[in-house]
RNA sequence: GCCGGUGUAGCUCAGUAGGUAGAGCAGCUGACUUGUAAUCAGAAGGUCGAGGGUUCAAUUCCUUUCGCCGGCACCA
C-alpha cells in the first residue's frame, strides 16, 4: 500500500506503483489534464514519475510558480527542436533557464540571423500545434555518450564527459529530438503557450574567451499570453527609460567618438551632477570624513609597488614625460595613503577618513562601454578610512548606515546586500584574508542584515560588501561597496606609533555609496524615467506668458524665484501656450508657472504641475513656501 | 577584446538595380498676440562615419578602420 499526502493534508492510498499523472486522474480529469509536473517531497518531477513508496504530493499546474522555470526549460528544448529541424548541421551545446526566460547555444557554421528568429520561432508553433509527447528516460553515462555520438553532437559528449560517474542521466525526447536534460519538463508540446525569441547572440563555449563562440538565442516563456505581454511591456518600458535617451532628450550630457567612454556634461547634466555631489558632502561631512584631491597621474611606481600594475596593466592608460613612465590613476586609494604617510601618526588619531572625488580613468575593454553606465572615465564618491583592527567592524557598520541612509534620501529602499570573498588572483597570506572576511560578515550580522555570499568575488586585496539597489523595474544596479583591505597600507608603507610605541601598520577600508557618480546618474534617470524629484531638477520651474502683454510682470517673477535660488527658465517665446506646456512638459520640468492677464491683474500666478494637474492661482510668496517644502534634502 | 548588427540634415528616419540625396520636427525669417501637450507661411540646411580599392562614375559594390547598438568575456 502506498500513501500519498497531499497537500490538503487528506492521504490517498494506493495499491500498487503509479505516476504522478495517475494520481491527478484519481482526483480529477481535469486536475490530471491540468497538472505539468508534481512536486514529490521537496523535489520537481515530471508528469511520468513513478511513486513506489509514501510520499507527499503536489500538483503542479499553471497556476503554481514552479511552473515557470519548467515552461522556460522546455521552451527551450522546443526551441532547439525547431532549430535542429530548419538546420540540421546546427549543433546543440547548453539551454538554460535564465531570469524571464531561456537561452539556447548552438555551434553552427554561420550566424543566426533575425530572419532566421521569425522562422525558428514559427517552427516551434507548428511543433506546438502538433501537440508533441515529451517522454523521459534514464540512460547509463556509455549509453548516452555512445547516443549522441551516433548522432554527431559532440558538445553533448563533451558535457556529458564532464558528470560525475554516479550520476544517473536522463535523457528527454520529442518526437525527432533527444536532448540530454535533468528536468522535469512539460508533458507535451501543447502546454507551451506563451514565449517569444528576443535577440541573437555571441556567446563562448563553457564561457571561456579562449574557447569557440557560438551562436545563443534568447527567449522569453510565460505561463499565459497575458504575463507575456506584460513582461514585453515592461522591456519597452526599460527602452523609454533608457539614460541614453533621456540623457539626449532633456540636454543632459553627450558622448561622441573623440573620445570613447567619456561624458561630455552639459549644463543641465551637470546641475544634477552637483546636487548629488553636495548631499554627498554633507552626509559624509557629518560622518567624520575630510574631503582631499589627489593627482590625476601618478609615476608608474606606485602602482607597481601597489599591485595594480601587475593586475590590471593593461587597463590602465600610460603617460610618460622626461623618461618616465606614468599612468593615469585608475583609483585614488594609493594617493590616500600617500597623505596619509605624510608625517607620523598615532593610534590617537585613528580613524582617519579621508574623502575624495576622484575622476579615475580605466582602459575598459571598447565592447563593455554603455552609455554613461560603464565609462572609461568615471568619478568615485571614494573614501579610504585607516583605523586599527579594533576599530575596523565599527566602521564597517558605521558605513552600512550611511549607505541606506543616502539611498533613502534618492528614494531607493529595497537594497541587496552582498558579501564577495577571495578571489583566485590575489595578493596576502590566507590568515589575513581569513580575519578580513570575518570582520565584514560580522559587522553585516551586527546589523541583523541578510546577505548574499559570493565566493571568489572580492578584490584582489581584500573581501568585500557590495550593495546593488533595486530600481522601479526591479532591476538590480551594484552601486556602494566597502572592501576591506589589509594588504596595500602595508605595501605602500603606512604605519602609526601605537600605544606601546612601536609602529604598526593601519587596516584600511574602502568604500564608495555610488561607487561611480556617472553610473549613478544613469540608474537615477532609468528609475525616474527622467521625471526626477524637485531637488535634482535641473530645470525646477519654467514660466510661460501668454502673450507679449505679460512679459515684463513674468521675468519679474523669474528674477524673484532664480534670485531665491530656484533653478527657474522663462520662456517668453512668440508661441500658443498649449505649444510652450507641451515642450516643457516633454523636458520634465517639475512645475510651469503659467501668465496670463488675469494672473497680472491679481499680482498672482496659475501653477500646473509636471503630471498635468492644474493647481490653479497661487501667490508668489506661496508658491515659494510650497516649492520650499518640496525640497527636504 | 569576441560574435552579430548598424552609421544619411541639429533630432527621428526614408532613399539610390552605381549617375553626388528626401520627409517630419527643431533652427532661421515673416505673419499671427495667443489661456493649459504641436498657429500658419517662406527660405535655408548634407564631403551620406573615416581611409583605400573596383568603375567613365561610389552614399550605394569590395576592403580596412573608427564609433554606436545587442549579447559574450572583462570589471581594481
Amino acid at each position: 500500500m502506498i500513501q500519498v499526502k497531499l497537500p490538503d493534508n487528506s492521504i490517498k492510498e494506493f495499491e500498487n506503483p503509479l505516476t504522478i499523472l495517475d494520481v491527478a486522474k484519481s482526483i480529477s480529469p481535469s486536475l490530471a489534464k491540468a497538472t505539468i509536473a508534481g512536486k514529490i517531497d521537496e523535489d520537481l518531477k515530471d508528469v511520468s514519475y513513478l511513486i513506489k513508496n509514501n510520499c507527499t504530493l503536489r500538483l503542479i499546474t499553471e497556476k503554481d510558480d514552479e511552473v515557470l522555470d519548467i515552461i522556460r526549460h522546455s521552451a527551450a528544448h522546443l526551441m532547439a527542436q525547431a532549430v535542429k529541424q530548419l538546420y540540421p548541421k546546427a549543433q546543440v551545446t547548453i539551454g538554460p533557464v535564465i531570469e524571464n526566460g531561456f537561452y539556447y547555444d548552438f555551434s553552427y557554421e554561420r550566424a543566426f540571423t533575425p530572419e532566421d528568429l521569425v522562422l525558428i520561432e514559427k517552427r516551434m508553433q507548428d511543433i506546438v500545434k502538433s501537440n508533441i509527447i515529451v517522454e523521459r528516460k534514464e540512460l547509463s553515462r556509455k549509453d548516452a555518450i555512445e547516443y549522441f555520438e551516433s548522432i554527431g553532437e559532440k558538445y553533448k559528449v563533451e558535457i556529458i564527459s564532464a558528470i560525475p560517474e554516479d550520476q544517473t542521466l536522463s535523457l528527454y525526447t520529442q518526437d525527432d529530438f533527444t536532448d540530454l536534460c535533468r528536468g522535469p519538463h512539460v508533458p507535451s508540446t501543447s502546454k507551451l503557450k506563451a514565449f517569444k525569441l528576443t535577440r541573437l547572440a555571441g556567446a563562448y563555449w563553457r564561457g571561456d574567451s579562449n574557447n569557440e563562440m557560438l551562436q545563443r538565442i534568447y527567449g522569453t516563456a510565460w505561463r499565459t499570453k497575458e504575463e507575456l505581454d506584460n513582461y514585453l511591456n515592461m522591456l519597452e518600458e526599460a527602452k523609454r527609460r533608457d539614460h541614453r535617451l533621456i540623457g539626449k532628450n532633456l540636454d543632459l550630457f553627450h558622448q561622441q567618438d573623440e573620445a570613447p567612454g567619456m561624458i561630455f556634461w552639459h549644463p543641465k547634466g551637470w546641475a544634477i551632477w552637483q546636487e548629488i555631489e553636495q548631499l554627498i558632502r554633507r552626509e559624509i561631512a557629518l560622518d567624520g570624513y575630510n574631503e582631499v584631491k589627489t593627482p590625476q597621474i601618478v609615476d608608474k611606481s606606485l602602482w607597481e609597488k601597489s599591485g595594480h600594475w601587475e593586475m590590471f596593466g593593461e587597463g590602465m592608460f600610460t603617460t610618460h614625460s622626461e623618461n618616465r613612465d606614468y599612468a593615469i590613476k585608475p583609483m585614488n586609494c594609493p594617493c590616500h595613503i600617500l597623505i596619509f604617510n605624510q608625517g607620523l601618526k598615532s593610534y590617537r588619531d585613528l580613524p582617519i577618513r579621508f574623502s575624495e572625488f576622484g575622476s579615475c580613468h580605466r582602459n575598459e575593454p571598447s565592447g563593455s562601454l554603455h552609455g554613461i553606465m560603464r565609462v572609461r572615465n568615471f568619478t568615485q564618491d571614494d573614501g579610504h578610512i585607516f583605523c586599527t583592527e579594533e576599530q575596523m567592524q565599527d566602521e564597517a557598520a558605521k558605513f552600512i548606515d550611511l549607505v541606506f541612509r543616502i539611498y533613502a534620501k534618492f528614494g531607493f529602499t529595497n537594497v541587496a546586500v552582498k558579501l564577495s570573498t577571495r578571489p583566485d588572483k590575489r595578493v596576502g597570506d590566507d590568515s589575513l584574508w581569513d580575519n578580513a572576511e570575518i570582520a565584514l560578515a560580522k559587522a553585516l550580522e551586527g546589523k541583523s542584515l541578510k546577505y548574499i555570499l559570493q565566493p571568489g568575488e572580492g578584490a584582489f586585496y581584500g573581501p568585500k560588501i557590495e550593495f546593488a539597489l533595486k530600481d522601479c523595474l526591479g532591476r538590480e544596479w551594484q552601486c556602494g561597496t566597502l572592501q576591506l583591505d589589509f594588504n596595500m597600507p602595508g605595501r605602500l608603507g603606512a604605519t602609526y606609533v601605537a600605544e606601546d610605541g612601536s609602529k604598526k601598520t593601519p587596516v584600511m577600508l574602502h568604500r564608495a555609496v555610488f561607487g561611480s557618480l556617472e553610473r549613478f546618474i544613469g540608474v537615477l534617470i532609468e528609475h525616474y524615467a527622467g521625471n526626477l524629484p524637485l531637488w535634482l531638477a535641473p530645470t525646477q520651474v519654467a514660466i510661460l506668458n501668454i502673450s507679449e502683454k505679460q512679459a515684463s510682470y513674468a521675468f519679474s517673477v523669474y528674477n524673484s524665484l532664480k534670485n531665491n535660488g530656484f533653478r527657474c527658465e522663462l520662456d517668453l517665446s512668440n508661441e500658443k501656450v498649449g505649444y510652450k506646456i507641451r515642450e516643457k512638459t516633454l523636458q520634465k520640468i517639475p512645475y510651469l508657472i503659467i501668465i496670463g492677464d488675469k494672473e497680472v491683474e491679481n499680482n498672482t500666478i496659475t501653477l500646473r504641475r509636471r503630471d498635468g494637474e492644474d493647481m490653479g492661482q497661487v501667490m508668489l510668496n506661496q508658491l515659494q513656501e510650497l516649492l520650499g517644502n518640496e525640497l527636504v534634502n
